[in-house]
DNA sequence: TAGCTTATGTGTACCGTGTACACATTGGTG
DNA sequence: CACCAATGTGTACACGGTACACATAAGCTA
């Protein structure tokens, strides 16, 4: 988290050595609890002990850092289903692998959208280009955005047999979707508060649905 | 519309007659284009072409005010749904009737999300108690709200045997998160400029997704 | 009908946020 | 060492939400 977290109110050195980063750490925090419109670009100024204008110098505006914010909480999605892939065990047979590939992509939505409320909501307000540009050096372990995992996954899907080639054609859209509502829910509303368990069952439905339905 | 249309930037009467409608009104139409963020107090007083504070009389903050509108928008969302159950042919067996109503739910809700985005994000941003009271008068023409809807329809298509009753609990958060996901997408979203052939495609598939998997 | 009460709109004021513009400070480079 | 570019500061403004005191009108009551 850089040095932002000394709470000197004036820190001595007129320069602060790594403002951006202090920022963005800031802005970080506000976005995991309190969601994007918690990303308030004056608190992170004084969070970083410097003078709100200060933030101009490496943020264009408040949506600018808002959109550092929402890369950085992609990226982490990203991980969150890289994690699960991980797990499969890769000696499966190609189409169980593939099934348990997309499984896993949306257990790891579930989970992140779950742990991560806050981070998730950013993530995801604003659907404009999710797949688009944010360089790419800085996104999963793998480079790969969300969306591009779960692209993947499907093709994976589509090249075992697991999904006629006819339908391949806008179904990262059904899968997203469908788990994405779900995901909201969990993450924001009623469905937080739900027994581990029972929450759990839920999501295991809904890709069972996803499965079948595709 | 009332008569805040009045462009008058003064009314004579000092007495308005119907603020609080007023207000409703600007709220809703500024909600329409711009989602509840749009919903700005000052704004919608400048439409009624009263003072800021004279808001204060009718509602209690802002939120109260987005409250009020948002209420509207989960009626209108319900119109969209019932108007959808309407044109369902009542002749039909007991399990396509279900099995229909369950569809034109979603098929109702995907269509509102399209026709009205703003007013759309409005009802369901901040997922908090979508259930729970405004009074049920101002509900949709049978007093019913979308997810009241949704319910009556799930009963409707376990009753006809179309879901296995281990299947009936929490039924209705995946049809509904399924159907959200994509009417995000769709109100805000990637997939909002879709050509209305492949939109309406995609909304299908996922219905039948939904009437599979559950 | 005069006067009181209450509902409703007005004026003024304060704080927080985003942001523009000019100025200060400092590290690095010729 | 002088200068420059990068980076932080100060001041200032517009806008939004909202509190508080005040004005005005509509009705009721006497």
């Amino acid at each position: 988290m850089s040095d932002a977290s000394t709470p000197s109110p004036k820190r001595s050195t007129y320069r602060h050595g790594d403002l951006r980063n202090a920022l963005l750490d800031a802005g970080i925090a506000l976005a995991r609890q309190g969601g994007p419109d918690a990303v308030v670009l004056r608190e992170a100024t004084r969070q970083a002990g410097v003078v709100p204008n200060a933030a101009y110098r490496h943020f264009a505006s408040r949506e600018d850092l808002l959109l550092a914010v929402r890369a950085y909480a992609l990226s982490q999605v990203a991980h969150a289903m890289e994690a699960e892939l991980d797990r499969l065990d890769p000696s499966m047979d190609a189409l169980c692998y593939a099934r348990g590939s997309v499984r896993a992509i949306g257990t790891g939505y579930l989970r992140y959208a779950h742990a991560e409320p806050g981070l998730f909501k950013t993530a995801f307000s604003s659907h404009e280009q999710v797949e688009s540009d944010h360089d790419p050096a800085k996104a999963g372990a793998s480079g790969m955005n969300p969306f591009q995992l779960l692209s993947m996954a499907l093709d994976r899907l589509a090249a075992a047999g697991g999904l006629p080639p006819e339908r391949r054609l806008g179904a990262e859209y059904l899968a997203w979707s469908a788990v994405h509502g779900l995901a909201l829910l969990v993450s924001e509303g009623p469905l937080h508060h739900l027994p581990e368990p029972l929450r759990q069952a839920l999501g295991q439905r809904l890709l069972d649905m996803v499965e079948k339905g595709l």
